[in-house]
DNA sequence: ACCATATGGGCTATTTATGAACCAAATCCT
DNA sequence: AGGATTTGGTTCATAAATAGCCCATATGGT
């Protein structure tokens, strides 16, 4: 529907992208890595780089996640650990889930 | 580079893309909304709303935080109001940090 | 059990991101 | 201050993501 670079986005995930952005780039000069290094690591061109850490929403979110692993940045502000551990417990959780969402025609019985 | 779809990621950032995907799922379910719902709201297509719920690394960021954001998926496990602190926090951070990383040149004086 | 509907997957056209090479300017080390 | 180098911002060609359909299946309310 909307391009991403014209999408409206909500003042949190704005914020949240910006934070994500700014821990990057910290990170990564923290690590005395260049643009051209973090790049070289991730797989990826230097521009990319340049718009991961200014926030561009465009951006693969795998690129930037793999960008924040390996400059150290950890999300959900746990360790991998509790992360996979999270991970199996959500699946039994969805598994338990309605797997699909249904919803009432709000047509009630008038026939009476 | 090389192409989202076939870049080597850190099992870090795919567990981590995963239980993104997975908490936006789950929270989209427990809400009571459809894909196609959750997607008129982020203002995407439904196709896309699916991929993100299956961690697809190609998504665009935007796409991915805004559709969390919307289902109630807090990343950093902060609200606005600190992560806005954090923001500017460290926006100072890194104004007082160098602004360019400068590798030493590991030539040393041969010439004695 | 029936039936409406939500989901998942494929397909194509369009829009977009990405990579690469370039330049100019800021920056830091010696 | 000098000088190499990092960085930021362009432009352009290419690859990929996205939207918008389609269909078949699974699902849950009644």
């Amino acid at each position: 529907m909307a391009k991403p670079e014209t999408r409206p986005y909500s003042s949190y995930s704005r914020d949240a992208l910006a934070l994500l952005a700014q821990l990057i780039r910290r990170a990564r000069i923290d690590r005395q890595l260049t643009t051209q290094e973090l790049a070289d690591r991730v797989g990826i061109s230097r521009g990319l780089v340049q718009r991961i850490e200014r926030g561009d929403p465009g951006c693969a979110i795998g690129a930037v996640f793999e960008a924040a692993a390996i400059v150290g940045v950890r999300l959900f502000d746990a360790d991998q650990r509790i992360l996979i551990a999270q991970l199996s417990a959500n699946n039994a959780v969805l598994t338990l889930m309605p797997k699909s969402v249904r919803h009432s025609t709000g047509k009630v019985k008038d026939d009476f």
